[in-house]
DNA sequence: TACCGTTGCCGGAACGTTCCGGCAAGGTAT
DNA sequence: ATACCTTGCCGGAACGTTCCGGCAACGGTA
């Protein structure tokens, strides 16, 4: 490891271990100029013997690309497993692509009305209410949104789920399975997830015929919150058989109030979740629930971020993310 | 907004604004030469009125302060609610001190062998086995540990949990409980929280002198691996009247096994977690667990760091966080 | 021979910031 | 009066990179 005194070298000492210009070095290695195969190879040779590697500052204050990104995602009380997963998907797929990833934290921005300097953004369920998600979307860089954009102004480019037919699907398998009064405990915040999924219910319910009875629940509840709500719908409307909650983790949380209530979950009442999770997984009964692929969802954005900042996808480009459910024994009679 | 051709406005150009130099520009914003109080006033009214935002690139270049620390969480079980709230306690706690925070995903490092440009690092729960754990720690940055590191070489700062009394108490109190015979699920990393768990748990059989009933799972192990794990030690020792889980959920996803073995969770078997999560507070019954306060956790590592870099805290500092036991329906008989 | 296009390489300016050293003006002690 | 310190400000170099424009050498064509 021929380190030299303790600052890293530059491109110059890689040009001097090389016997060429600084020029010649830096066209070698990023392959831009008009330089011979031996030179060309010299250079790569110096600058691997050297440990070289370039300073990202000075790059980016040159070339004006930061080769980094930034995420925001909401900020919830609750550590909602779907969000650490699109984290990860976004890291991987950014790595991947030679670019560094900062967390926005929905908390403090460092100075206020300033934008971070980063060549592109990814927000995931943006909420249109966010001042820091409006400020992000007027900023001027490129921006991928995970699901729509509810505001006025479009995002550069957009991953999104078909919810509409999932929830109607799985509404569907609930009715299939006998459940015909089925009820739903909405998410109540403003993402166009949320707000699909309510809408979707509505016109299901109206379609089917069957009575829409739904109740709003914060998204991070805490447990004996959604188990009352849970309480109050059964008890009012006793021939409730089924159960169906959006927010992460929620139908877990209220599966013992179900059988407080004296009903047995897969059998005279069905249970599912909008939202995959270990907790859907390692319940007792198992319940049903959408995959909605957060760590694949958190690839795409990276990817067509990536794509848009290269210049190989034009702006504007919508894609969708298929989306499965998981039917398990919560909604098997 | 007096935004002007489209390029950001440089320090030059509050400079001019305020009819000074760049000198007395640099130093009226830095606080950092001598300015009468008058000029210093005009050249901050300059800046906010051009909404100028120093460009980090040219500061990084100049002082080689990157102002930019990053995160590695181990990649193997990064759904575990636990890093989600540890993420974003360092991102909150950065975001205070005005650092970004970049993630360093296990999987991809962008150059094999490069040290990530920035001016310090935080690892969570490091494993001496991960090969970029190794070279993250002998990068030469400050290193902050979340728990301690096992390897020869000792970190710049550690945040640490005594998990060695607190396993003790956990066992104690299920042993005031009247479970004289526990199990413990162990969880097969080698991080230093998991083989302190380990080694407290062979201690306190000794000490106590009962049998020592333990077996190694996956850290991310899926619930039927670690339903069969209890169902066999079960079968084997059916006078166990205790399970203790070491890893992220694990307890939630084998209570229905305990169920399926005839047995009552919080009456002739006490259920216990080393790690509590929300999946512990909404189980049937909830779940005795050990509250590890990842976010605080993640906070104190990025606060540490940010003293560190500061030079207001020596380098060798070691801290402890302070972790409580919530007790709950599992383990009252 | 004269002309021209191509190839391979290089000098040096520029990106925006910080900060060293210098300088003039004014004050104070000798 | 000289000597000296302090205050307030500034010129300009440096950080490491990229890339524009230029130049010499060479081979091919007329």
């Amino acid at each position: 490891m021929p380190t030299g005194p303790d600052t890293p070298p530059t491109i110059a000492d890689v040009a001097r271990e090389a016997a060429v210009s600084k020029t010649t070095a830096s066209d070698a290695l990023r392959g831009h100029g008009r330089v011979s195969e031996p030179t060309r190879r010299a250079v790569l040779a110096a600058a691997e013997r050297l440990g070289y590697a370039p300073n990202r500052s000075a790059r980016s204050l040159r070339t004006s690309v930061t080769e980094t990104i930034a995420l925001h995602i909401p900020e919830f009380l609750t550590s909602a497993e779907y969000y650490m997963s699109f984290v990860f998907g976004v890291a991987e797929q950014a790595a991947r692509a030679g670019l560094n990833v900062t967390l926005l934290s929905s908390g403090h921005l460092p100075h206020r009305g300033t934008v971070p300097q980063v060549d592109g953004l990814v927000l995931c369920d943006p909420v249109a209410e966010d001042p820091l998600v409006e400020q992000l979307m007027n900023s001027g860089l490129p921006v991928v949104t995970a699901e729509r954009y509810v505001g006025d102004k479009q995002p550069t480019g957009v991953i999104w789920s078909d919810h509409e037919t999932s929830m109607t699907e799985l509404l569907d398998h609930l009715y299939d399975s006998g459940a015909h009064c089925p009820a739903f405990i909405a998410s109540d915040t403003t993402s166009d997830w949320s707000t699909t999924l309510q809408r979707t219910h509505a016109r299901w319910c109206r379609d089917r015929g069957v009575p829409k009875l739904d109740h709003g629940a914060p998204f991070g509840s805490a447990p004996d919150v959604l188990r009352g709500v849970v309480r109050d719908m059964l008890a009012e409307t006793p021939r409730i058989d089924a159960v169906v909650c959006a927010a992460d983790g929620a139908a877990a949380a209220v599966l013992p109030e179900l059988r407080a209530a004296g009903r047995t979950v897969g059998h005279d009442l069905l249970l599912a979740s909008c939202v995959d999770s270990t907790a859907m997984r390692t319940a007792e009964p198992p319940i049903t629930a959408v995959d909605l692929r957060p760590r694949a969802m958190g690839a795409e954005c990276a990817r067509l971020l990536c794509e848009i900042l290269s210049g190989e996808t034009p702006r504007g480009t919508v894609r969708t993310l298929p989306i499965d459910m998981n039917i398990r024994a919560s909604t098997r009679p």
